[in-house]
RNA sequence: GGAGGGGUGGCCGAGCGGUUAAAGGCACCAGACUGUAAAUCUGGCGGCGUCAGCCUACGCAGGUUCGAAUCCUGCCCCCUCCA
């Protein structure tokens, strides 16, 4: 497969990154010839990154390791605007404070993977320059050159025009303003691609007409697919919701549990895409077969969390796991931890609120269905009465009592003195 | 501006005065079977509650009624057709 010359080309087509890109062979030529600056633009609606955006993530991380330069935009100014795109409710609008916040809380999630410091990856945010725009002047100078003709080709545009689902003017304006930021970041950074996930072709492909019209630069486009499982469901949700990148919204543990759950049939696309083992080594975990791709999961998860995380907290939640799921005592460490103070456990504490505090289950409503249903467990023992209490006695001496719900979800509760 | 249709739980979608915490599907959780997989089958799936109950919910605000998601009034939003 000598599609590509470039090594970032190649690396991502070899790993099944490659959807759509607007012209290959320039693409490939820009990556011989220079160090090629490239971005992918970030939502600012949440305080952190999820494995939804991990493909992209993952982009960035090889463009920098080849020897590139990547470029992360948060959308400060998009965000100021409001997503109209989800339906009824108009979306409260984020205060300059959450935003703020938000962008700090990407920035660390982004910063496991990618190296910012000097010289290295980029952090823009395109407040910057929406922030300054001025109605009149913008349209004069870019309206013009992008027609509504053209625009309502786009596949996104297009879906919604047909199915006679409404499409605000505000919504349609996205694609200008992405177009936009596209043409701003290729004037100040001299940034040439943009990547993005399958749905963002139809915004990347305006700014790359756009760049042409206006400026006459050539720029490129590359779209990575939308991931789904095997199975066809949407990648990246538990009990919790998303699979969070931060350590504080979901542990390394449960995180490392993530990957080791994925379907048999997702092992080697996801050891492609979401770990940078050689592929050599990825085809000789994808053969086995049986219960022995096991071994190829317990990889994914190790090297998955690994990169979000670091060896330490990865190492931590596979012997966590060991300790957990294949019995023999190792460290349960990494297993989330809910102190409750000596005091109250004397009291007695209901155990179904303990689930709850324990991020088990959602609400005490839960636990006692949870138990109902025979899929609670106190170290390992089925708990039959829903309104058990948590008395000292159940810890017999030892600081640490184990709660399960179900066979895959654990929190420790350790008594505290007080 | 005019006429009609509509806003139901995470999503889709029934219900159109009581027996409706609201059919059915999807998603999700648990149990069984396994390999911490998939498929399948079973159960669950608003909150609180030591279980007797209580509270909140069918766009929003009022009203009619013993009783409202269901009827009435006003408001907001969406869709279709006409201008």
């Amino acid at each position: 497969m000598a599609r590509f010359r470039s090594e970032f080309l190649r690396i991502l087509d070899e790993r099944g990154f490659i959807y759509q890109c607007t012209d290959p062979e320039g693409l490939d030529e820009l990556f011989l010839r220079e160090r090629v600056t490239a971005y992918v633009g970030y939502d600012c609606t949440a305080d952190s990154l999820h494995v939804g955006h991990l493909l992209t993530i993952m982009m960035l991380r090889w463009l920098q390791r080849t020897g590139h330069r990547p470029v992360a935009l948060v959308g400060g100014g998009t965000t100021k605007v409001g997503d109209p795109s989800g339906k009824d409710e108009t979306r409260r609008l984020l205060s300059e404070e959450e935003i703020e916040r938000n962008k700090r809380g990407i920035l660390e999630s982004l910063s496991r993977f990618l190296d910012f410091s000097e010289g290295g990856a980029l952090l823009v945010d395109n407040a910057t320059w929406l922030d300054e725009l001025r109605y009149i002047p913008f349209l004069r100078e870019y309206g013009r050159h992008l027609t509504v003709n053209r625009m309502l080709g786009f596949e996104s545009v297009r879906q919604r025009l047909e199915r006679e689902q409404p499409l605000t003017f505000l919504e349609f304006n996205y694609m200008v303003m992405q177009a936009y930021d596209f043409l701003e970041l290729a004037r100040r950074h001299g940034c040439r691609l943009q990547m993005g996930g399958s749905d963002q072709w139809g915004n990347i492909v305006c700014g790359i007409e756009l760049a042409h019209k206006k400026d006459r630069i050539r720029l490129f486009g590359l779209t990575c697919p939308l991931l789904t499982t095997a199975s066809g469901a949407k990648m990246g949700k538990t009990v919790k919701g998303a699979v969070w990148l931060d350590p504080q919204k979901l542990s390394p543990f449960e995180y490392w549990q993530f990957w080791r759950n994925t379907e048999d049939a997702d092992v080697g696309r996801f050891l492609r895409l979401f770990t940078e083992l050689p592929l050599a080594e990825i085809a000789r975990l994808e053969r086995l077969e049986g219960a022995e791709i096991n071994e190829a999961k317990k990889v994914l998860a190790f090297e998955a969390t690994r990169l979000a995380h670091g060896e330490a907290a990865a190492r931590r939640a596979a012997e966590a796991a060991r300790a957990l799921f294949e019995g023999g005592g190792g460290d349960v460490a990494a297993v989330p931890v809910l102190e409750v103070s000596r005091s109250e456990l004397v009291r007695g504490i209901p155990v179904v609120e303990l689930f709850t505090r324990a991020g088990l289950t959602r609400s005490n409503g839960e636990a006692r269905r949870l138990i109902r249903g025979g899929g609670a467990r106190l170290d390992g023992l089925r708990i039959g009465d829903e309104r058990l209490l948590l008395r000292p006695e159940h810890f017999d001496g030892r600081s640490e009592i184990q709660l399960s719900a179900g066979r895959k979800r654990h929190a420790r509760v350790r008594v505290v003195e007080g």
